[in-house]
RNA sequence: GCCCACGUAGCUCAGUCGGAUAGAGCAACGGUUUCCUAAACCGUAGGUCGCAGGUUCGAUUCCUGCCGUGGGUACCA
């Protein structure tokens, strides 16, 4: 409908003198349905190129503009000179008749728009996921879900790191809980776990080790397999284990979110075929690099930087720049149209160098977005949890599923902006009865498939093309109405990398149903008005069930 | 110091490619149930859209400055 109006104003707008040729009207929903289903503001916007007042402006434009009177019952001049349209109750239910035919797929898009990359979660493995994981990680599949219903061809890539110095502290913490294991006598040294809370570790235990439950279960494997036998293992032996472990515990978690990965994009190949030095010769050639102090700079300066930035130490190992600056040559070799990063804020300083050197180096930047999203804040009992990876204080990703649920954890991530901090309140969460708004949702849904068995029971069967210009009540208007926007409100979230736009929609969707509910009966009606509005209730499944969906969030059969 | 977000109702947050009377949930107050799930619905109250300027026919939205909060500012990732 949408698409129909604004061909119909290019159209008249072209036949007026004086008009921009590359005027595009804009069509919105305006905030009080008194005004119409839809409304354009281009009249006033067109004022100053007419100068003429808006108001005049918009009585010629409805003067000229043609209109098929089965799909717009009324339009309108109003206010400062906005033009407001009313949809036929014809083309309505006409349109509620395309949701029930396209069923599951309503909202989802050809798949003709192209290749798209998300990369999102790539933790290193290090340790389980946290709760600040699980924020990127949801966010990340659900942008991916979108641009997947949205009309792209999607990946989804998780990047990590299995070299350097994190790993091999790593595998030192893994070592020294063997020895602890294998050689209980051997002295110790205290360490501090959190604030003021303190433990005992052996004194072989790294600076910065890793102190987290999971590392002393690694070893205790290790020493399981291979007996005293363990402590004699080369740092490599504890890596790779270590690596494993965690690596198996990771898809565990990710897998429980319902999230599954196209691929792991390991960084280390990118020095292995050479793309790392290719990078640095490249730039290097575009004059943007420099030796200094025994190391090699990024000329970011050039750039708006205040400084330059390292790109290779003097120890000749390369920052993380490099290898992500290389990594992101990839992803434009691969050919893909849009590319999403999901990054949490503390990357918020590294992401321009990259873009910078995509830059110089003749990619288009233009099409990376980089999604950066505010920390979580975990709150229970009413205080912050303060949470670090290294010490053992943090609460983990699989932890808050136990306590709150998969679904109220995906939920919860989604519904707010990704760039506002984010106070997730366990207590609230868990206790998560009438507060919690991802049930309202799945109530509404549930409650529909109640309806649909009530139906069967009382043997109550639907007409089989109901006439569905019988919704003519103000509830049942006002539920297509919103039913319909579904496809843009994908569209919208999609390219914006917004998924929050979605649980407020279908919250929008779950309040428009339960009116309806409310103020119109389905089973006893009179046999047509009976059939439409199943119809209609049956539309309603289907929207909450595919925004839920995009969401991965499941929509219940009963509650 | 500099860079990037954010600052909207008591609380948590939508809205912001400039538009008509700024919205929702929770909390508060009042009402509704012979009926397909009351995990509901209806109503009332609640606001200098951080502050001050600027651009505009029109600014919560764009620009500048200031204040506040968070993050960043490593030859760590």
């Amino acid at each position: 409908m949408k698409d129909y109006l604004e061909a119909q104003l290019r159209t008249t707008l072209r036949g007026i003198d004086g008009v921009p040729d590359d005027f595009e009207p804009m069509l919105e929903q305006p905030n009080d349905p008194d005004h119409g289903d839809l409304a354009t503001n281009a009249a006033m916007q067109l004022a100053r190129h007419l100068r003429k007042a808006p108001r005049a402006i918009a009585e010629d434009i409805v003067d000229l503009l043609e209109l098929d009177p089965s799909r717009i019952s009324e339009v309108s001049v109003a206010g400062p000179g906005f033009i407001n349209f009313r949809f036929a109750d014809r083309f309505l239910s006409d349109k509620l008749g395309d949701v029930l035919e396209a069923g599951r797929a309503f909202g989802r898009q050809d798949r003709t728009k192209g290749k798209a990359i998300v990369e999102y979660v790539s933790a290193n493995p290090t340790g389980p996921l946290t709760v600040g994981h699980g924020r990127n990680a949801v966010l990340g599949d659900t942008i991916a879900n979108l641009l997947d219903w949205a009309g792209y061809d999607v990946t989804r890539e998780y990047y990590f790191n299995n070299a350097g110095r994190q790993m091999r502290v790593l595998a030192e913490s893994v070592r020294a809980r063997v020895e602890e294991l294998v050689q209980p006598d051997n002295p110790t040294r205290t360490v501090e776990v959190a604030d003021g809370e303190t433990a005992e570790v052996p004194a072989s235990f790294p600076e910065d080790g890793y102190l987290g439950e999971y590392i002393v279960e690694i070893a205790r494997e290790l020493v399981d397999a291979h007996g005293e036998e363990a402590l004699a293992l080369d740092l490599d032996a504890f890596k790779q284990a270590a690596q494993d472990a965690i690596f198996e515990d990771i898809e565990g978690t990710l897998k429980r979110l319902d999230i599954e990965m196209s691929d792991y994009f390991n960084e280390h190949s990118l020095y292995e075929n050479g793309q790392i030095e290719a990078t640095l010769e490249a730039l290097r050639e575009k004059g943007v690099v420099y030796e200094a102090d025994g190391a090699t700079w990024f000329k970011t300066t050039e750039f708006g930087k205040e400084d330059d930035t390292v790109l290779v130490k003097s120890t000749g190992e390369p920052t993380y720049r490099l290898p992500d600056i290389a990594y992101h040559i990839t992803k434009f070799e691969r050919d893909f149209d849009v590319i999403v990063d999901v990054f949490g804020a503390d990357h918020i300083a590294t992401y321009p160098d990259v873009l910078s050197a995509l830059e110089v180096l003749g990619y288009d930047a233009s099409r990376v977005d980089v999604v950066i999203y505010q920390f979580v804040t975990l709150v229970r009992g009413g205080e912050p949890v303060k949470m670090s990876t290294r010490k053992a204080n943090y609460v983990t990703l699989d932890e808050l599923m136990d306590e709150v649920s998969a679904d109220v954890t995906r939920f919860f991530f989604l519904m707010r902006s990704a760039n506002t901090h984010l106070d997730f309140d366990l207590d609230l969460a868990k206790e998560a009865s009438d507060k919690n708004p991802v049930f309202y949702l799945q109530y509404a849904h549930a409650r529909i498939c109640s309806i649909l068995r009530k139906a069967e029971e009382v043997g109550f069967e639907a007409d089989e093309n109901p006439s569905l210009d019988l919704l003519t009540h103000e509830a049942e208007g006002g539920l297509i109405k919103t039913l319909l926007r579904f496809p843009e409100e994908i569209e919208r979230a999609a390219d914006a990398r917004s998924p929050h736009h979605i649980p407020t929609y279908l919250r929008e969707v779950a309040v428009a149903f339960t009116r309806f509910y409310d103020a119109c009966r389905i089973i006893g009606e009179e046999q047509k008005l009976a059939s439409a509005r199943m119809a209609l209730a049956k539309a309603t499944k289907i929207v909450l069930a595919n925004g839920l969906t995009v969401l991965g969030i499941d929509a219940p059969e009963r509650m």
